[in-house]
DNA sequence: CTGTTAGCGCATTCAC
DNA sequence: GTGAATGCGCTAACAG
């Protein structure tokens, strides 16, 4: 509750001296330094958060959007790695619902124009997403947490994101596999379209390709498609099994899949399993999986919304474009 | 980016005019009101946040806590619920880290002193919670999610919370049982001390006393602890089992649990199994969970944080105690 | 019912 | 190197 004011009051000196004292420190006098020093300490003050945003017409706030499905592409580790990278810099995490893209556009407009946001994170956006398209328009700070799936374009370049590499993860899944003996490795996927998912797969290809165990008509064969939940991979594990009884081990696109297909085979059961995400299950049942660095990933998020959001403020693009396109590499956990 | 200087200026008012027309619209005239409108519309103004909080010395933010673990208390369903709850009352919801109570507490003092946050919301509180204690010290206005477990004494009831009636959920499903057709039903639950977990087992002996189904000795001997994981639900699945090889149904404390115990039993099984938080897991294995009901609660801590909040403004407890003491029931949901 | 005045707490000008 | 003004955008008190 104490103002800088009140500091100043007691430390004998003028507010700005205050004030200077903490954004602008090397012009303050050692001496006045240490009183403004004890001030504080003693009255335990912290600048008020409303004032300064007033002032410097900036929020130090990141916002991110959270879904009405249970399963959010945010994930938990993701977002509490976030708030406490933005509490790094002393930035705060807001969070906003996005019941449906145009919802979200309606969120947009009324975080920006009443200031409450300097920055949005987005997750789950497609080719042409709305959301881009509004946000750019509006001179709007943003990154993406997963690449934009779909056509890609040089108007894409601007558009900065940070994202995992499911490819080359599950490619070193699979060559972990096949180094440890296993030749018959077959692969659990999602659905398509799904860009996440296609990527992920193309990893259990190009490791199985390369290493020649299989040619690219077999791999059609050799893998199956199933809906992200136990049940819908135990079944879509039984019936790979029965078209490729000879499989011994099994490349699952999620640790949902891979938890579906080691409940369904049992302990007992030569074959192996691999997931993604090292969820709780993967932990447990000891399955390997593929972990997704969420302190890597929270950290270069937030550096680029800081760099975005000083684009914005000086209007100028002084990023160096690579920078801004992150590929992390998940971290391969054994069971 | 437009003021209301530019609205007044556009509608040929002045800016108090249309500061009333938000915040007091019942002293402008009719023809003035439609005036102001029009000009909002047309400028697409929105009050600035920051200059709001200032002038008003509110925040409008309520803060929660995230937990380092990948487990925090406040589940993804629930985030978002609490969001559009609080979005209905013009309030923001900021997150803030918590790796740790005396962690926290540092929070609490930066959040607090720089006017960030209105009201907490906190999780996993214990008794004589160091948090509690400096929260209501600081005058500052809170509300738990989940009771306080432990010895209970008057000061408490200054303390509100909300929480869901575990005792009752497990009571309900357990009758649920018994009604159509089960008489051994075993138990799988957390080790103890744990205040949600002895809630929730109190819930399956209240039901199975009154069915006199079994003893008290009996009923000792017919439940088993576990670690909240897959795989220690199998196994302890199993234990009990083959302590209880009559067993027609296993009632499990999580949904975690009770997926292991489905999926060491198998389909083929005539074992009942059911969960608690229907989750994906639960919805996909098809066993019987309750569901806890996210909205309500977001509904109930939203108010009371209101409630909270004005109470510190004016300085009364004009609120009645008991609502502030709310037990949600959870929901069976049928596989 | 509408317009004028003042100040929330801070930080960026300027004189000194 | 420090201190005195000014205004960010808004709203609660007044006066008209």
């Amino acid at each position: 509750m104490a103002s800088i004011k009140d500091v100043a009051r007691d430390a004998g000196v003028s507010s700005q001296t205050v004030s200077n004292y903490f954004n602008n420190p090397s012009i303050v006098t050692v001496k006045t330094k240490a009183k403004v020093e004890k001030s504080v300490q003693k009255l335990g003050y912290i600048p008020n958060a409303s004032a300064r945003r007033l002032r410097n017409q900036r929020s130090y706030t990141l916002a991110v959007g959270i879904a009405p499905s249970g399963y959010s592409q945010i994930f938990d580790p993701l977002l509490h790695a976030l708030v406490s990278e933005a509490d790094n810099h002393g930035l705060r995490i807001m969070l906003y619902k996005t019941d449906s893209k145009t919802d979200e556009i309606r969120q947009f407009k009324s975080l920006v124009s009443g200031g409450d946001v300097d920055c949005f994170i987005l997750t789950d956006t497609v080719y042409d997403d709305p959301r881009i398209t509004w946000l750019t328009s509006h001179n709007q700070a943003f990154v993406l947490f997963g690449r934009p799936w779909g056509q890609e374009t040089d108007r894409d370049s601007s558009t900065a994101w940070v994202d995992v590499n499911g490819r080359l993860g599950i490619a070193d899944v699979t060559r972990h596999l096949i180094v440890t003996g296993h030749r018959r490795i077959g692969f659990l996927g999602w659905p398509d379209p799904s860009g996440t998912g296609s990527d992920r797969r193309s990893g259990w290809e190009d490791a199985m390709l390369t290493a020649k165990l299989a040619s690219k008509d077999e791999l059609k064969s050799l893998q199956i498609e199933s809906e992200d939940n136990i049940r819908a991979g135990q079944l879509a594990c039984q019936k790979l099994l029965r078209k490729h009884p000879d499989l011994d081990a099994i490349v699952c696109v999620s640790d949902t899949l891979a938890t579906g297909a080691h409940t369904f085979l049992r302990q007992d059961c030569h074959i192996d399993i691999t997931g993604f995400d090292n969820n709780s299950s993967a932990q447990s049942l000891g399955f390997i999986s593929l972990e997704q660095p969420s302190s890597e990933i929270a950290h270069e998020l937030v550096r680029i919304a800081i760099e975005k959001i000083s684009e914005i403020e000086h209007g100028t693009v002084h990023a160096d474009l690579q920078s801004q396109h992150v590929l992390l590499t998940p971290r391969i956990v054994h069971g």
